[in-house]
DNA sequence: CCTTGCCCTGACGCCGACGTCAAGGCTTAG
DNA sequence: CTAAGCCTTGACGTCGGCGTCAGGGCAAGG
């Protein structure tokens, strides 16, 4: 099969593929007229590829499973590199949600703070200098 | 206080303080001689911005509590865009969380598998065709 | 006068994963 | 013959938030 039809088969474009190919990671054969040609097997690396990208991996991440896949295993993780990388990412993703969720408190703590003073202020109770100054963002938005 | 001092003082380069004033974030007075000049309300707006890159915002989600402390406010949750800010944030976190989380399972669910399918197949048990193929990625390392 | 240490503008580099043109070749149907 | 619809390579654009020169100016101390 050609490039447009195994793009299409896997749900990418054509521009993805050369990109592949280009970084080694998915190198095509070739007929006598220059078209790259695929085959299943093909598809089936492309679509490792593509569910670990789903995922968040980066592209070199895919690459042991890919190579996997290549020597023959019928699973891309199958092989100890392809679990080093699912390992890593393990820990990358419960680093960054730990990240994350910190953050999360923190700018809900934020806003109920904000949210708590402006309905502390109303009838301007607690301002004895006068009106608080007013935010002018009337006119246009973006 | 010029460039240098006010990027010292919060921990941050000239170069970024530049970039902040070419996007029209925190634009700069100027002595005679060109030079940019900034005082303690700009450090207030700086940290700021600062603080809230910390919390992942993009420097676009920063203008509404700069916009808001340069209107007099104290802080620069006070105004109504702001609090649309943090509340965009929260979804956005909460969203960007629960797919991470998603994301954790389906990983760790996919390396328990490979880990027990590899100590399944220990002793060429499940074979009938023979030894699996080893990944061969001895050689050479990146 | 010269060096040092600030400051200035302008502009390219970076990273990742492609998108999007440009300019052209092959093949097949009409 | 020609147009349509594939395919090719090459190369620049995108996005954010700066880093990093290059080439120069200004001010103060020795």
């Amino acid at each position: 099969m050609r490039i447009g039809e195994l793009a299409a088969r896997a749900g990418t474009t054509t521009r993805t593929l050369r990109y592949y190919e280009a970084r080694g990671l998915l190198p095509a054969r070739r007929t006598d007229n220059g078209y790259r040609t695929y085959d299943e097997g093909d598809l089936k690396l492309l679509r490792q590829i593509r569910t670990l990208q789903d995922f968040g991996f980066d592209l070199e991440e895919t690459r042991p499973f890919v190579e996997c896949l290549r020597a023959g295993h019928p699973e891309g993780d199958a092989c100890p590199a392809s679990l080093q990388v699912y390992r890593r990412k393990l820990d990358e993703l419960d680093a960054l949600i730990g990240e994350l969720t910190a953050v999360r408190a923190q700018v809900g703590r934020q806003l109920a703070r904000a949210e708590s003073a402006r309905d502390g202020l109303a009838a301007d109770a607690a301002v004895p200098g006068g009106p608080e100054p007013v935010c002018e963002l009337g006119g246009r938005q973006r």
